[in-house]
DNA sequence: GAGTGGTCTAGACCACCGA
DNA sequence: CGGTGGTCTAGACCACTCT
């Protein structure tokens, strides 16, 4: 990546970086390398820091590039499929089942989702955080909203809150019939806590999950899945290695 | 909204500006009000117009304003959803399918897409481009890729190009039997030929949603379809009414 | 032409990480 | 501590849309 002069183009400077950038990621650079930091590359383009920084950002969101305050700016490897398929006709919480409960805790769930579980705008219900851990890395947090009517009989569960509680709200769970399901995706902005989990700063692109579990012709419970769009690539069905984006990318040496 | 003065946090700027402007958005705002312009509103707040044009991005991205260079910033109306269902288990085209076909051309796929295909790197594919509508609004571009041997008797169709070409190679398809598919969503962002039939511009945020259709054991074709991620929701399943993430809104009057 | 959002600059300081 | 990316400023000009 030499001392490239932009010629002058009607496109946007940002947009034509962002190409020049990632062409020089897909020919000059090893997945993990570090990149030159954003002032050097800025003088590099001839460009100011804040132009530069557009570019960097779109390649972040498209998942060719991490930057970590305080470290510097890497290639980021390819997107990890995340497997969100329906097929496990199952309940959260279901034997193969790979997200990690973290916690547990009542409380008045957000108006929207008391909508959608049918209860009373004002009554608790169990909320359940989860993570999913995949290659070492938190890729997901997980809010279920289990309404008491769906877990009648808690009387087994000592513990008051925490990991403990979580699991056996779950394993209350798997002796409802579960007759469907319905979900929906969509792009979000990571809240405050999730971005926490997440290893992300506040407000980072995510993909927002929301599950509908149906039993006995009702809404039994919500769940709202928050991935990390730069790292996550969702896939329903067999074949999570369904890649069709991006190639040329070299391994770290 | 008032000439609220931001108390000093130490949570960034922008990210307190989102909160104040997204729950303003919600009591004093109707769908499609237009809002003051971003000078006046960086005074009223009394900070950068690039603090604040940060605040109304993260807005935009969460799909609650819509802005149009010459015109104004509105506010969004709910994200419309938009059913990519696995459960009509049909190919392109199908009967009852909403898109509308815009072309067919030959020519060589992108390698990660003859990867996929199994085909040769340099084997000219039929390309079928093809726009959804929803609401008046373009929500969605999708290009088919479908290999020569998947429709191998084309003789009844005259069109060398255009629509009527592709509506023809997609009827051809509905002969093939549909074994199975597959699919990934992740987060792009649009090309410049997409966010030109998008209504938006280069680099918008898109949901890429990737599809594999197998028939006789291989994969027959293959699909990328590129969704406007700040006005759709993708859902699957029954319910395409599932809203979760936000209330509170009016309508316009 | 007037007014809007989109791009770009050249600086400054802050928060965080690792040595 | 020095170096990184993250935030913020106060301007300027451009591209576009309406009237």
């Amino acid at each position: 990546m030499g001392t490239t002069q932009l010629e002058p183009v009607p496109e946007p400077k940002y947009w034509h970086l962002k190409t020049v950038i990632g062409e020089a990621l897909d020919s000059d650079f090893a997945v993990g390398e570090i990149l030159p930091n954003e002032r050097e590359l800025a003088a590099r383009f001839g460009v100011a820091r804040a132009t530069l920084r557009q570019a960097l950002e779109q390649l972040e969101l498209e998942g060719r590039l991490q930057r970590r305050r305080g470290v510097g700016t890497t290639v980021a490897p390819p997107r990890v499929g995340v497997d969100v398929s329906t097929s496990p006709n199952d309940w959260p919480g279901a034997a193969g089942d790979t997200w990690q409960a973290v916690g547990c805790s009542p409380a008045v769930p957000p108006a929207a989702v008391a909508r959608v579980l049918d209860t009373e705008g004002d009554e608790p219900v169990h909320i359940v955080r989860r993570l999913l851990v995949s290659h070492g890395q938190p890729v997901a947090t997980e809010l279920v909203y289990v309404p008491g009517t769906s877990v009648p009989d808690l009387s087994g569960i000592d513990a008051p809150s925490g990991a403990t509680r979580a699991r056996g709200v779950l394993r209350e769970l798997q002796r409802l019939p579960l007759e469907g399901q319905d979900r929906a995706v969509e792009l979000g902005s990571a809240r405050a806590d999730d971005a926490r989990e997440l290893d992300r700063l506040p407000g980072a692109p995510v993909l927002v999950v929301t599950t509908r579990y149906f039993s006995e012709g009702r809404t039994a419970i919500a769940s709202v899945a928050t991935y990390r769009a730069d790292t996550c690539r969702l896939t329903f069905g067999d074949s999570g290695d369904l890649e069709i984006r991006h190639d040329g990318r070299r391994r770290a040496s």
